[in-house]
DNA sequence: CCGAAGTTTCAGTAAATACTGAAATTATGA
DNA sequence: TCATAATTTCAGTATTTACTGAAACTTCGG
């Protein structure tokens, strides 16, 4: 029998779904793929495809796309059960992991293009001897410089331990 | 006359407007409004709607939305000329300044409603007592708590003062 | 090596997002 | 106050991004 208290599970989980679906728009992220990872990070087993087809009522397509890129990210992985042969798929829980890979995954998204473009616009404007020209070489290099601080400084924090991230947060704080 | 530098000059700055917003995508911000932010950044005077228009080659709908979005994020500000009856803008260029309001803005679109579904799912997930109850609980506590946590110290750190921050960066790269 | 179960790809379509251009509104100074 | 310059709004359209569903491909036990 499926008591009130498997029923409110189930609406809990359910929004929870659906409304981190829907932020994972402001997120870069497709609405599907936070879905999913919300899916399988309040799922204690691992499940396989078929199960996110019906859960989230989508293709197999779309459910094949966003599990292989989830996979990429390193936010799910694959499980073999032994004596079953599609795979499943089981979420990272771990917060500060998850933290870690979005973190990275962020920075070579956003951050490394972003310092290309500034480096090569650094190139493209050194010597123009005009005050209008230096005052363009000047803010690059001023964009430049801060963004790639900045990018090192936030990989230091993504590569340490989390009780030491803890210990630094915590100074900050008080 | 037009010498070679300004002409590298002309094309470095294109090619950096262009370029930027191409990057404006990935961080959630459309090509437009990032196009009209590089385009400020880089240009010693305030300028009006009708030459962004140009230099952009865009519709004045389009000029007026991105611009007065920009204004509202606080990385533009609008000038007004003695003797001139339309409206200027200037760009914000001190670096600090543009990471802070971004790093607020973010926090204001990305973390503070996923806080809210957070604390939403923890809510409702409170004392349904079944194995998966309490694991669904336990996740979405975990969640919340880091993300809070995390959002307090991104508030912190973009509250300081440039030098502070500096110091404290300093320390964690060496 | 065959057939079924499972996975991957992708052309076509749907949905979401951004842009245009012109009309409506507001502000200015003569 | 009026004429006009400037700003704002928004319905319609274009562009971009995401999804479907079915066909092609791969894998594996028998």
């Amino acid at each position: 029998m499926s008591s009130a208290d498997d029923v409110k599970l189930k609406q809990a989980r359910e929004d929870f779904v659906a409304q981190w679906g829907a932020l994972g728009t402001h997120w870069g992220i497709n609405r599907t793929m936070a879905q999913i990872h919300a899916l399988l990070m309040t799922e204690p087993e691992a499940i396989g495809t078929d199960e996110v087809m019906e859960r989230l009522q989508i293709s197999r397509g779309n459910a094949h796309t966003n599990l292989k890129e989830l996979v990429s990210w390193g936010l799910i992985r694959t499980i073999v059960k032994k004596g079953e042969r599609r795979e499943f798929f089981e979420a990272e829980k771990d917060v500060w992991k998850i933290f870690t890979i979005v973190a990275r995954e962020r920075r070579r998204r956003e951050i490394d293009p972003a310092l290309g473009v500034l480096h090569q616009c650094l190139d493209d404007s050194r010597g123009i001897d005009t005050p209008e020209g230096r005052a363009f070489h000047e803010q690059m290099s001023k964009l430049a410089e801060f963004v790639g601080f900045a990018s090192n400084v936030a990989d230091r924090v993504s590569g340490m331990k989390y009780g030491i991230a803890l210990q630094l947060a915590a100074r900050l704080l008080s």
